[in-house]
DNA sequence: TGTACATCAGTGAACGCGCGTTCACTGATGTAC
DNA sequence: TGTACATCAGTGAACGCGCGTTCACTGATGTAC
């Protein structure tokens, strides 16, 4: 009963059993990247990890699972720079500068990220999923931006700016991994920039008149 | 070959054809939305109908495909009706006019509306396609801002516009859809003055300051 | 260090399930004369 | 109006496919002495 489960040194069983599983993530990604998510059978992720499919779904429950690992960590360490933020700052301006200062932790994530971005596209099963982590995480996002507004519950404005704000983190997510070399941080904020000129419309339309 | 399939009196055949189509649209969207999409099969569905399951597919390619008719056709009306706002307004504030006035024509759909939801949150499967459409049409309204603008193509800001809008939209539609009462119409001006209001927070910042 | 037993990662085979297809057919509706 | 044939909506049965489960097993690693 005092199974000590809480630290062991990792034996050899252990790092075998770490090492399975990466391999399996890693093979899934690359192979649903490359032939397709739904026409990529659990089969041939297992064969191309050198083990049987059976062994697939003792590692994992689901087809999809063996793409999600720790997803959650990255959004609580997001918050947590939001919150810190300077007061004189507005919530979007806020905002922009936390996507930006937590862009160096997507930066050596890049090539997974552009898998997954391959695999998402093969398959409406997995924008399904995607869709339901966005609405967590503008949830999220939105007790964040209550908080700092300093309400005791989340309003419409709260989801909305969160919402927003996603939204423009993942069109420069997005074109940050389509294009070559660029500076995430910047194309975060350039797309921020852009946001927030729509949202002055009229003196730009002024500026139209006037040309 | 002189088919003549353009147009032709409804032969009773015709006549009971279509009566079989709507019958299974109905009893499908029922069905998904009490008892949920993935666990209801394409069986229950067809003999809900009064039918076989081999018919349903004679009239759906999928199963997903028994709830799609005519999406197309509200996006183009839509866009008419934002191209025709005066010059005055600017983009925001004709997309938020556009979505008030086209909001008489989902009022009456309001009953399907309603089944669709809940059919789509039992589903991710559905929510991935809901996905599509939304990108979809994200990139089409983008097209309308970009030509209401005298741009030849849709820049990004035309983009997050468009995006921007259709967020505000949905989200005013879910909460008439959850809610009792409202006005449609009410409900989405609401929802865009709020948007509005979060990007010109400084204003909002100093009120809080001096209070 | 060595032996005896316990644990547990990995496996093969068979199965249930629901989507979607293929084949061969029935019977009602439509059409030609 | 009536008859003979053509078309076509609907069907039952059998099947392929991939996900995910259940069962009974093997063999390597870990542990107790």
């Amino acid at each position: 009963m005092p199974q000590n489960t809480l630290k062991r040194a990792p034996s050899l069983r252990d790092e075998h059993k770490a090492h399975t599983e990466r391999t399996l993530r890693a093979a899934a990604l690359k192979l649903f990247a490359s032939q397709g998510y739904d026409t990529t059978t659990v089969e041939e992720v297992a064969e191309s990890a050198g083990v049987s499919a059976r062994t697939f779904f003792r590692y994992f429950p689901t087809k999809e699972s063996v793409l999600y690992a720790h997803e959650h960590i990255w959004f609580q360490s997001m918050t947590e720079i939001y919150l810190a933020q300077p007061r004189s700052r507005s919530d979007i301006e806020a905002l922009s500068a936390t996507l930006v200062e937590f862009s160096s932790d997507l930066v050596p994530r890049r090539r997974s990220l552009q898998l997954y971005r391959r695999a998402l596209v093969s398959s409406p099963t997995l924008r399904g999923r995607q869709q339901d982590r966005h609405v967590e995480e503008i949830d999220e996002l939105a007790k964040a931006v209550a908080a700092r507004r300093g309400l005791s519950s989340h309003d419409e404005g709260c989801a909305l700016v969160a919402a927003t704000a996603l939204l423009t983190h993942r069109r420069a997510l997005d074109a940050w991994l389509a294009q070559g070399n660029l500076d995430l941080g910047e194309v975060i904020s350039e797309e921020f920039e852009i946001l927030m000129a729509q949202f002055s419309r009229r003196s730009t339309a002024k500026a139209t008149a006037a040309s």
